[in-house]
DNA sequence: CCTAAGCTGGACCGTCCAGTCCAATGAGTG
DNA sequence: CACTCATTGGACTGGACGGTCCAGCTTAGG
């Protein structure tokens, strides 16, 4: 599967993946061509089949792990410090301003959409990046656990995969309709019974 | 707008939506051609543009208003009568059941997406959609305050939004990996959390 | 150096596909 | 019957786009 990449190559490689991150999240998944890519990241179609020999579907597929990773990563600061209601509610604002900002503007959903339905293989690697999403949320929820302001016998599981499919949910809405109201409900609702699971224990 | 039908013509043109929406359904909005609608319809290319002069776009698009009614329609039996817990429950076995059994098929949530992006009017049109969805889960949750099973303060606006969001993620994330657990989680969440809001008033 | 490899440019190909056009047919109306 | 307009069939077009090929250049490393 890998080949030798010099340090130019891997260069090469990833601007080529930053820049097709850009066109894609501007243009969208299904409207992108590789000439877009090209005129975008100053590449020669050779050079994308040579370091996508799979061709487009290869190349969508790193992006999404580019997109993924980079998701995670603008995250981590918060995601790890879910600690206080008031770093929820932080976090909340992040990730609400992040997509409001892009808009309709093709995020991580629709690429997961796409890739996810093109091969198994690919579907699988989805099924990872959404896993490992939905856990740093489930880190969130376990170290308010441990700081006391949430129960014991909260169902982490099913709460943490519920917040994913709320954040999903309002970004595809978000994209289909340019409004962000679903999202903030979404993402509002779903805080607000976390936190009031707190103090219904008997 | 409107153009001059006889009633052969209208049935035409509905033969034409309702198979294009079984292929739809089969092969995903980005995947479908004019040529697989025609194959499928025994329609020929100047009679899609004869019923549909815009083309493709308002195609798809009076597919998307014919699944929405579609979803409308077999849910209002169960959307009009949630009265009782034990009706909010059998309406998410629905629910749940509808779109394991349409797998990662493309439902309405990847038609809005792609119909959403086309045009200003097209994604008017989505709203709209969107709305009278979410309205008839407000009915539903308005019809348990009336029976007294959920408190008058609790706010349908905000639940329904969260509800409707709920099913879009979840149902993107079937799409995007096969798998409904987080269809499920989200869905059981939600309606827990709304039960659980009636017990956890002052 | 030299030579084998990775790297790059860009012309080229084959296919697919939305949309056009026109001629032929059918049905309603005077 | 004659006239009109909706309806239908299907060939054709023009362009977009993924992918191939090869020739020329760099770079690593012996």
């Amino acid at each position: 599967m890998e080949k030798k990449l010099t340090a130019k190559g891997m260069a090469t490689r990833n601007r080529i993946i930053a820049g097709a991150a850009e066109v894609v999240r501007e243009t969208g998944v299904s409207l992108v061509t590789l000439d877009d890519v090209m005129a975008h990241t100053r590449a020669s179609k050779s050079q994308l089949f040579h370091y996508f020999p799979k061709g487009k579907d290869e190349l969508l597929l790193a992006i999404a792990q580019h997109e993924a990773d980079q998701v995670l990563e603008d995250q981590k600061p918060y995601l790890g410090q879910l600690d206080s209601w008031d770093a929820w509610r932080k976090w909340r604002d992040l990730v609400i301003e992040r997509y409001e900002k892009q808009g309709d503007r093709c995020p991580l959903g629709s690429l997961f959409l796409h890739v996810g339905r093109a091969t198994p293989g690919a579907r699988a690697i989805v099924v990872e990046m959404l896993r490992q999403w939905q856990e740093s949320l489930a880190v969130g929820i376990r170290s308010m656990q441990a700081a006391g302001l949430l129960p014991e016998d909260v169902d982490v599981e099913r709460r943490s995969a519920a917040l994913l499919t709320s954040i999903q949910g309002g970004v595809a809405i978000l994209q289909a309709t340019g409004q962000s109201a679903h999202l903030r409900a979404a993402l509002d609702q779903s805080i607000e019974d976390l936190r009031r699971s707190a103090v219904a224990q008997p």
